[in-house]
DNA sequence: GACGGCCAACCGATCGGTCGGTAGGATAGA
DNA sequence: TCTATCCTACCGACCGATCGGTTGGCCGTC
């Protein structure tokens, strides 16, 4: 009563349900999650997420849809901005760190997207390949601005399509690491002050890996 | 009579349950491959499986041992080989990409371990611990090198543990990515001419970013 | 009374794992 | 040399549990 909840059509509980999802989903794969498993924390049955959602590949689909567009919310703003290449590049991966943390199963769910690809073939959702063609749309985004910066000479003479890739796995694969991950910190990865280094780290790193001078020019 | 094999105690199961089982793991998962996606297409029944390994969770573990394993015979010897750090972090590098795409299925396999470790808190084996032993050391041997090289002025002054998640992303992600992948290089990733472009690329790029001052010293 | 959110009960399929048994080479006693 | 025994590799049948998904119906709100 006093709570506003537990009126007819709850839109909460798709929110819910998709939320609870992610973190699942990120933490033990689509193959590693039941129905169950998302239901019961959320506070339904089993067969009320069939209500929502047309099967558990589409409610995967609209997980993994949602977190990309997250990501590309926040990151390809800073790529399409206009100014000098370097401070482009270093915005995106500082954006790109931001989200990263800010919700820190998202790193591992992007990963295993990467990961599992070809492992829907069979039965892929419209939805799924949307979220592809997003993610793909902000790689190709990333590859741009990188080829930018070595025609203009701001970065060095570089393959682009690896330096992007080298690009993705150096900043993403920190933020998903884990338990592992900590046990190579010795601290725990999203404490603030961890966030904090990690960002500057990463970004100093791959600035001074296409910089190409050694006036990094950073500070 | 004449070929050595059909004898009793049939060593070759064994491997070829471990070299079939370890393609899967990488590519579907822990949880995505059952016993018998495993069995048929090593020719034996699901129930034989369970002759040479005590479950399902032992043959994942094995598997992930000898992946380990045949990573740090490669990376062990170029880390902890006498010369200067700059040439030892990029033979470690060299060794580490060598080896990734040998074995076209290994860096999912360890992108797993790592992404999936805090799963099987409840039942781990020895084995599995034993085998994120070994990854463990590799990485503290990076680590290792990475501060003796900040230290006697090779590479500029980083955070070493941040220095070692990034170059481990930075290699392995590229190994990792797949079907996604090869849509962002436009070509396979396991090709030979890829292998060798990759391996050059990802090798100067840690070097320019680590690298104290701007004279990369690649040729 | 139509409708949306929800659920218990149920379905066939498949999961990891067990069990009893078979084929056949090695071994030992006669 | 014949035979009884043992061991390893292997398999078919089976087990309880759980999987994704369906069905029919309850309940509260318009």
């Amino acid at each position: 009563m006093s709570t506003a909840l537990a009126t007819s059509s709850n839109p909460g509980s798709r929110e819910k349900i998709l939320d609870v999802a992610e973190v699942l989903f990120a933490r033990q794969g689509f193959a590693g999650i039941s129905m169950n498993d998302v239901a019961s924390p959320v506070g339904l049955s089993k067969s009320s997420l069939f209500h929502h959602f047309s099967g558990k590949m589409e409610l995967y689909a609209e997980v993994c849809e949602r977190v990309l567009g997250r990501i590309a919310a926040r990151v390809l703003p800073a790529l399409e901005g206009t100014g000098p290449c370097g401070e482009k590049l270093d915005a995106a991966v500082g954006s790109l760190c931001d989200v990263l943390s800010e919700h820190p199963h998202t790193a591992r769910l992007l990963l295993r997207a990467l990961v599992e690809d070809e492992l829907f073939e069979a039965d892929r959702t419209d939805r799924l390949e949307a979220a592809e063609g997003a993610l793909l749309e902000l790689v190709s985004a990333l590859t741009t601005l990188v080829g930018e910066g070595v025609e203009d000479g701001t970065f060095c003479k570089v393959s682009l399509s690896d330096a992007t890739q080298t690009v993705i796995g150096a900043v993403v694969f920190h933020y998903a690491s884990g338990e592992t991950g900590e046990r190579i910190l010795g601290e725990p990865i999203f404490s603030q002050e961890s966030i904090a280094r990690r960002k500057r780290e990463v970004t100093t790193f791959i600035h001074r890996a296409l910089a190409a001078d050694s006036t990094t020019g950073s500070s």
